[in-house]
DNA sequence: TTCAATGCAAATCGTTTGCAGGAAT
DNA sequence: ATTCCTGCAAACGATTTGCATTGAA
């Protein structure tokens, strides 16, 4: 894991602020869906995120709330939608994480993390060239991993 | 575009053998489809060419048939899924081009597309270094293209 | 007190599927 | 003759939305 330590309490307040700034309320739910979705600590699935969290924790949160609430995240940054794959969408807590793209394995949904600075400069210079303005990317490589290979 | 000569007739000769071989049979509306969607010659999203198809031709395919057909074709080779956004996916003939990547502009849903052979390159390298072996891949690269940004 | 957020259930939208009739082998 | 494919409509699953209630300001 490429994880670096996070403070989700100074998280929980650079959100607060996001929310002030756009006049909307800074609701138990939507701070307490930080530290699930921290304590989660790995990539999800909503439906997934959803079960989990009416399964396991005390703080309840509807899944209404839980897309809308991710979509402020992603507003806000915190999360990122790194996987489309089935019709389905793999969200991952980006803050305190350098950036990185992802191999999934197609038999058995495994991901794996990367980092290339050069693809990343290399886009830059793409973007550049098309006097195009970066917001986000997403490079999923999409094939069968070691383990996989091994057990035909 | 980065379109080069391609000739429909043969690659319905090789979709055919394709089929032969998975002991499928070779329909009007496989053949068929093949021939429109070179026919509407640029990226789509099956809701689209349904109502395309539907609108401005005479041979007619329903849309379980596309969706069916454009399945084929995928595990084929001659179709890709290129563009994930908005829970909508969208495709390209990828038959006769060399491979590419895409801009996708937020603001005007304007696709640019762009080649880069140290970017492939760079991935191969991953994917040894993982004994990863890729089937397909795909760089999304979002944000706001040139005119967007002049517009505003 | 006001206005936005929540939770629920219903609606929506892209996609898939069961099935009866029709076409390919 | 057999088997697979098609088109339709219904089903499905992820996501969004309307609305009455609750909570934040």
């Amino acid at each position: 894991m490429i994880l670096m330590r996070v403070n989700v309490e100074e998280l929980k307040k650079e959100f607060t602020k996001f929310l002030k700034k756009k006049n909307m309320k800074v609701t138990k739910s939507r701070l307490n869906l930080i530290d699930l979705i921290a304590d989660y600590n790995k990539h999800f699935e909503i439906e997934e995120l959803v079960n989990w969290i009416a399964n396991h924790k005390d703080k309840k949160v509807s899944r209404s709330t839980v897309y809308r609430t991710v979509k402020l995240l992603e507003e806000f940054g915190a999360v990122k939608e790194v996987i489309k794959k089935d019709n389905k969408t793999i969200y991952e807590f980006v803050i305190g994480r350098s950036h990185h793209d992802h191999l999934v394995c197609t038999e058995c949904g495994r991901i794996i993390e990367f980092v290339d600075e050069e693809i990343e400069k290399l886009q830059e210079e793409i973007c550049k060239k098309y006097n195009f303005k970066p917001a986000h990317h997403r490079l999923e490589i999409f094939g069968i991993c070691e383990d996989c290979q091994k057990s035909k």
